[in-house]
DNA sequence: AATAAAATGTTAATCGATTGACCTAAATAT
DNA sequence: ATATTTAGGTCAATCGATTAACATTTTATT
């Protein structure tokens, strides 16, 4: 492959014109900037990221760390950050650390081989102070952490605010909500706060129903949902605490010949494609994922930049209506 | 950010002794291995990646292009492509192509920049022959090209010809295959020429629907999947392509008011989380993901090595049977 | 005791690009 | 006419790790 030395050749110049040429450094005439790209054209020169990164001593990569990869919401997470990145010149080193904490570290420290710019967590984070003073910054989506230069959250308090608000307009008196657990208080856990907050103030029977955390894995939890709305046989409301557990609240109460959205009223939360793929489709709290991700990349860049990042940004959320409500 | 001099002033030993440690090589005691990694510990060091691919020429990162990230089949080729390739050492560089040729051939630039080790093309690929003669070898996942050191496939055929024979096993006598369409000749295409020929073969009426391939971005086929059924009301036992076509087969079905199974049978293809996730469930073609990404993974190591590899790899397919057809 | 193998050290080049320090002309401005 | 800006070239160190070539010392083998 062609090098730095190959391209000065052909162009006849020195390697350190060539180099001003591709980081814009220093005068030069027009003419010279076009010499030097028509000999990179014709040898297909492409710098070498890997001697760039190891000589400026910072590299254009991302890494990004999420507890799943085919999980829609972070397939779609992982889509945006992506496309963030790519529109910022970054690349992303994709890390699926399976909900394991060791994994986790490991893949911490792979991003410290790989000098990257700095990490961007998703969905979850244990990471332990020995990783944090590390010359790169931490950034969270969904979870928190204090290691973290920067959260970037939706608003969850609003979210199950809007959910639990809607379901009682449409007339719901016996309300459920499911929601996910892992190991560690999560921002998601104010959807549930919101929720109760508002059916206390509402006077409507209520059930916080929280998942082992042995499914979030596998992310099944049909059984669980089956048993739950045995249990509870007059829900006529249900607020799940992601698109994932909507679509099987779905197959659950076909299978319990429950009809939705006459019997039962349903909303999720992501507002993913899944929502959409669904019979009924789902209505849902709209997460703005897209935003979310472009900030993130956006606070990495700023904070390896040494520039000052907000340490925490809430996204609005929104009611999408579709058809698991009557409304 | 330590080095490997620290490293080797803290053991007590040269930078050669350490690389020996690292890389292997050479003649070590297990006395001066222990202190080695022990001083690597207490300082926490990670070799520097960059430095270690400049060096040794090759970096073990394997550039996958996609042309989405979301969509449920590529995501889990993903999430399969990374478990694969962290198994081996390797990493990924996630590149969305979003099926546009001229940002695919930016993302081949992108590798060709970071030297990786290969390029994994999923479902889609152009890529002039100016790109092959890089250094590096191309890696197809279901898709042709005779770039490609090594195309990996499921058996097509055979899926088409499992999904045709189920269908008119389970009594449907008007059938439709809908399969998405793109800009090339894919393998994808022989499920449909398999429908074909089981069909005919069998006395049964059938139809072949493409879409526009405009709708293979947007993901949305609700108004050519509605069209469709409405053109042909006799319809009893659909074909769809992917898991994500069948699930708006289901939600159309909805709409117009014909119940799967009973008035209208559906096989999908791929066997994604998605067919599990919709109700009914959907009866579909496996296509073996897992091990399609291990093979994938696996060429690219050795092909880089230059050992040679199969330069086709078909793998079976089976049918997982669920609720959208009567058996 | 002689020889071979094992266990390190020494030195320095190499990978490819960046960049600081310094130098030289020509072009432009005052 | 002098000072300043512009447009480069020259040289060499640097980033961090790898590795070839050779040297030296210790240990094991015959």
């Amino acid at each position: 492959m062609p090098t730095l030395k190959d391209v000065a050749e052909k162009a006849g110049v020195t390697v350190t014109t060539v180099s001003r040429v591709i980081n814009n450094r220093g005068y030069l005439s027009e003419e010279t900037k076009h010499k030097v790209r028509m000999a990179m054209d014709e040898l297909h020169y492409r710098p070498n990221e890997l001697a760039r990164s190891l000589s400026k001593q910072i590299s254009s990569t991302i890494g990004v760390i999420t507890p799943h990869i085919s999980h829609p919401y972070f397939a779609q997470l992982i889509s945006r950050l992506e496309n963030a990145a790519t529109k910022r010149g970054f690349k992303i080193l994709l890390c699926n650390s399976k909900e394991d904490h060791s994994l986790e570290a490991e893949y911490i420290d792979l991003c410290k081989s790989n000098r990257v710019a700095g990490i961007i967590f998703c969905g979850m984070i244990l990471a332990s102070e020995q990783y944090t003073q590390k010359g790169f910054p931490f950034v969270a989506i969904e979870c928190n952490s204090p290691l973290c230069v920067s959260t970037i959250l939706c608003d969850n308090y609003a979210g199950g605010r809007l959910a639990a608000e809607h379901l009682i307009r449409c007339g719901c008196k016996n309300l459920i909500h499911f929601s996910g657990i892992i190991d560690q208080e999560m921002p998601g856990d104010s959807r549930a706060q919101a929720f109760t907050d508002i059916c206390q103030k509402s006077n409507v029977t209520f059930n916080n129903i929280w998942t082992g955390d042995s499914t979030y894995y596998t992310m099944d939890y049909h059984e669980f949902i089956t048993h739950t709305l045995l249990k509870y046989p007059l829900t006529d409301g249900i607020f799940a605490s992601s698109d994932l557990i909507a679509a099987q609240v779905i197959q659950v109460c076909a299978e319990i010949e429950r009809k939705i959205p006459k019997d039962i009223q349903l909303i999720g939360f992501d507002d993913v494609a899944l929502s959409t793929l669904t019979t009924p489709q789902i209505t849902t709290i709209h997460q703005p994922i897209k935003e979310m991700a472009e900030m993130a990349v956006e606070s990495i860049i700023k904070s390896s930049g040494l520039e000052t990042v907000p340490n925490k940004i809430v996204l609005p959320v929104s009611l999408i209506k579709r058809q698991s409500t009557k409304n």
